[in-house]
DNA sequence: ACATTACATCAATTAAACTGATGTATTATA
DNA sequence: TATAATACATCAGTTTAATTGATGTAATGT
């Protein structure tokens, strides 16, 4: 099937005519008809019915025309892109949104230190929808938490789990817990839960958060204690120090790289990155 | 640009190779140095920068590789689909997860008797998903929840929220409820949160579930009681008969159309559908 | 009945793509 | 260091495909 032809054909979807579809594409009439001939004869269906003097898209017409449409949207994106990206390095990059605010911007700076005419394209997610995009190819780096026992990607930052609350939070042990948590694809969400169980301690889900910033507007608004890690922690919060609540886990936080064999960028730079901010995470906080 | 250029452009990406593409796209190497030059000129851009005697991909190249393999893919797709379905009518039906075994097998099976020579597709998401996916054209028929004083869709089914739990669980008006509820897009989640809230009784989230097997599994283990639609309750569940429990609300089941010019199912049809549905639905369990 | 509209078809033309031979630069080999 | 081999570029000729403009056919409107 050619693009081209697929594009006259949208133009008879659109206006139900050869004749102005002709004029759409800038063609002739007996073009078209030739055109949606062979396109027809390619997918060895028929694309029309005739109706009077009319014709219809027929199912199978109805069924391209929702491909058609796709398919030269992404073609015309590609392009698009193509045209505008004179030589430069296009990177997509995929990053949490907890971590959006604490470590995405020093990475950004480093990636443009690294790469002269740097095309960023960042994606904001949870940490297993930007692994599924990596394996798919269409990110090809991606900030992620691991377990600090794993060895996957480069390392970046160890951040622990925290309970916070706001200044205004009167909090006193043996209330009943209103608790603001990630989603069940966060690491920090099935300990909380689990913990609480065992504590036989009453608590209330005040919301499970597929965002940070949807967290942190309920513990801003006194609504309800976090868990989250401490480099997410807004600076108006504070870190609930009570030893009866149960303990967060540990993550790495770590950078991924496609292994697409043609990648924008070398697993050497991401190593040299991730280096770089490690070296710069120490001068900021020292460790213990 | 065009689908046979770029799909000998993936040839070259995969060997390496302009004349190890040309074996593989079944064309002399000449064929492929000028398609790749063409391709050059379209984009405005080197796709290839010379390493010795071979090439490799340039940035601009790199970007093309990510964008060709989803074009090719989805043309292929779209091809093969084309190619196999004569004389058939595809209808892509969304189907929210905890109405696929209430309401589905009676919509398919009407679609069939409806239509002759029926490829259904079906997919089954959250509401919010499914109405996204019916808006971008890539579903055709969704079966989705409207609260009862909306008009939007086809009435097929009136169902209320029911608390629920499994027989051996011994539920009693003081105990802390574990309760297993559905993901925050679905009404009941909000309804049993806040209800549960304002009654001041305790109670323990067990699971946020984004499927009702999930949820199902929750409750017929003993682990929690669930709030889903009465529609939706397994047989070997009790609905609990407490009225301090906050009343969750009442929804309808309705069919939704894409607005699509083309839809390979009309309004008249779905109008048709759903009122079929209804009378059976009747003779089922008749009104109180 | 006659004009009009809409698509199909045909032959001629135009444009594009492909081949096979040859050229140029690079790398391997002896 | 000559020589062969490899890899892509280029060119001219051929083949293939697409487009045009004119004409044909069928349906619809006046």
């Amino acid at each position: 099937m050619d693009i081209d032809a697929l594009r006259t054909f949208l133009a008879f979807v659109d206006t139900g005519s050869f004749t102005r579809a002709a004029q759409q594409v800038c063609r002739t009439q007996s073009a078209v008809s030739m055109q949606m001939k062979k396109l027809e004869s390619d997918v060895a269906n028929p694309l029309f019915v005739k109706q009077g003097r009319q014709l219809v898209l027929s199912n199978a017409g109805i069924q391209l025309a929702s491909y058609a449409k796709q398919l030269i949207a992404l073609h015309d994106e590609a392009y698009k892109q193509l045209k505008t990206s004179a030589g430069q390095v296009r990177i997509r990059l995929g990053c949490p949104d907890d971590y959006a605010l604490s470590i995405l911007p020093k990475i950004t700076e480093l990636l443009h230190q690294l790469i002269e005419q740097l095309d960023l394209q960042i994606t904001c997610a949870s940490t297993t929808e930007l692994k599924n995009q990596l394996d798919q190819g269409l990110l090809d780096l991606i900030i992620a938490t691991r377990s600090p026992s794993s060895e996957e990607g480069y390392f970046l930052h160890a951040s622990s789990g925290v309970w916070v609350k706001s200044k205004e939070f009167s909090y006193h042990r043996d209330m009943t817990l209103p608790i603001a948590i990630f989603m069940r694809d966060c690491k920090f969400h099935q300990a909380a839960i689990e913990g609480l169980l065992k504590t036989e301690r009453q608590f209330k889900v005040i919301g499970c958060c597929s965002s940070l910033s949807a967290l942190d507007a309920l513990v801003k608004n006194h609504l309800a204690i976090g868990a989250i890690a401490e480099i997410s922690k807004a600076e108006s919060l504070i870190i609930i120090d009570d030893p009866s609540l149960p303990a967060l886990p540990a993550v790495d936080i770590v950078l991924l790289l496609a292994n697409h064999t043609h990648n924008p960028i070398s697993q050497t730079m991401v190593k040299q990155l991730a280096e770089q901010f490690v070296n710069q995470d120490k001068l900021v906080k020292p460790p213990a």
